[in-house]
DNA sequence: TCAACAGTTTGTCCTGGACAAATGGTAAAC
DNA sequence: GTTTACCATTTGTCCAGGACAAACTGTTGA
């Protein structure tokens, strides 16, 4: 398996897998005929073990150290305090646990019949995500797990908004995520919910292209772009990206960014507002309503 | 903008990057206090005209040796050859040039109402994407507007998927695509399709890794894993992701490519089948039916 | 209990060299 | 005239080893 490869799977730049290899002489991978580091499949398997523990707060430097075994047992441990639990969100983990798709998603649109498409949203599909983030960390789920419910999770999600129809704004929302963003479900949870506000929203997906943010917000002629960031999001690119992102953005477009990794923004930038849960985006709706009216008057 | 930021905006890797000022003088950006790179806007705009003209097939030694017109006169060009269209297609593309969402996604659902699933895929989404790919690619599309469709697309087709229901197979279909793969349109074109002719579709979504598209096949019992290869997949890497899934995967469960990127794979890797165009599916299902019956017997 | 500080860790960037795979062009063969 | 085989050039990716800022850790002092 090529640097490159071992890059795409488990999502640790080339640089580093480089640098590690230099300082802490694990992974020390075969080389081929032409130099080239060739990993065998017990270094990436313990790579992924590796960078899923970081991902839980530890640091290289003490897990590269160790042996296999000792690195499996850190693996197996819980972290101590265990989330607040619902008889649903067992229910559907157990589901994605034994793969029962079409099950998990009668389920899910059961729920969403009988509790309305915002508590539905509030109360089921966030926390959930928020779950399945956690038992993934804990080692307890699979990536493929993971992306199997953010598949279910979103059809279902898009069912209801499609069911709800477009509302004339105002506001305009334009949703989407930075380039480097993988997971679509914020974007989603917060297309619903705006919708349900009365906001118009057009969403671009997920990974547009700075410029191209920029861009279709003055084509669509939109009031606010709404980024939907991560968890995972890396916290330095992300503040970048903002940055140049309200830098090119006309000042009257209002920039305004929700998802985990937004509330984890340190410096606010100015002209940013940060969008710690969901629910906030009512709020931020009404306000931006006020100023607006506030400006006419 | 940081070399990342380039490199995110842009598609091009950090090495490519600094080979090119290196050989070719440009992008020859200007440097911090602490000597990394800083580009200007009008540098990263160069570029994205730059790996737009490549995507045409033109060869980056010549392009970067040209000035801002030449280059720019070199993007005006069309290319010789109008692709067939219909009278859909143009009021399609006219819509999502002037930013219609709501309207185009009324006109889908339309035609998908007037033709049924099976015709709505075939005579109309899939010409439709190859017609975005190329218009794209000539500059008369951006970006934005493709994502635009993508997601108004996305939604039309999932609402008819989700009509369908899912059927018990055999065979149970495991589609996904590559990790470096960002687009998933090609992906509910095939699950619509396969639904159609009794296949149980169970997707995993986009940028699966490997490891985990071999153990959620193995946990799903999947009898097939369907690979979608769009056509700005790089061949080499793809080639070199599908070997190393044939080979992990066992050989009882089949291996299958579509998609634009896949017809491009040159040496046919033993056990893999390609799906060069969208009806095919219905072929392959057929044979792997057949197959079974020839086993069982 | 919290804030500030110094030391350590760690990811990303740098330079300049190298080579294989892809591409383009030319000559030979059918 | 068209196709095949070969060689030269182009081009992306890899390598080594050095450097530094940002993030983190732990300690001291208010």
């Amino acid at each position: 398996m090529s640097i490159a490869a071992v890059e795409r799977e488990t999502g640790l730049a080339k640089d580093t897998l480089r640098v590690w290899e230099r300082r802490y002489g694990f992974p020390r991978p075969q080389r081929d005929a032409h130099g080239e580091r060739v990993y065998a499949e017990d270094q990436v398997s313990r790579l992924r073990t590796v960078k899923r523990l970081m991902d839980r707060g530890m640091r290289p430097g003490r897990l590269l150290g160790l042996d296999a075994d000792a690195l499996a047992s850190l693996a197996e441990e819980r972290t101590g305090e265990a989330p607040p639990r619902s008889a649903l969100h067992d229910l559907a983990l157990f589901l994605l646990k034994t793969h029962q798709a079409g099950e998990l998603r009668r389920e899910l649109v059961q729920v969403l019949m009988r509790d309305g498409v915002s508590r539905f949203v509030l109360d089921t599909v966030a926390p959930l995500t928020r779950q399945v983030g956690d038992a993934w960390a804990r080692g307890e789920l699979q990536v493929h797990e993971e992306h199997l419910l953010s598949e279910v999770l979103q059809a279902v999600l898009r069912q209801a908004i499609a069911q709800l129809g477009a509302p004339p704004g105002p506001p305009l929302l334009l949703l989407t995520t930075l380039p480097d963003e993988r997971h679509g479900l914020g974007l989603l949870m917060a297309e619903a919910i705006a919708t349900l506000e009365g906001a118009h929203c057009v969403s671009l997906g997920t990974q547009t292209p700075l410029r191209d943010i920029v861009a279709a917000a003055l084509a669509q002629n939109a009031d606010v772009v709404a980024l939907s960031v991560s968890s995972n999001a890396a916290p330095a690119q992300t503040a970048e990206s903002v940055d140049l992102l309200r830098a090119q953005l006309p000042p009257a477009i209002a920039l305004w960014c929700g998802g985990a990794g937004a509330a984890r923004l340190k410096r606010p930038v100015k002209g940013v507002r940060i969008i710690g849960e969901l629910p906030a985006l009512g709020a931020a709706l009404d306000d931006w309503r006020a100023s607006r009216v506030a400006a006419r008057s």
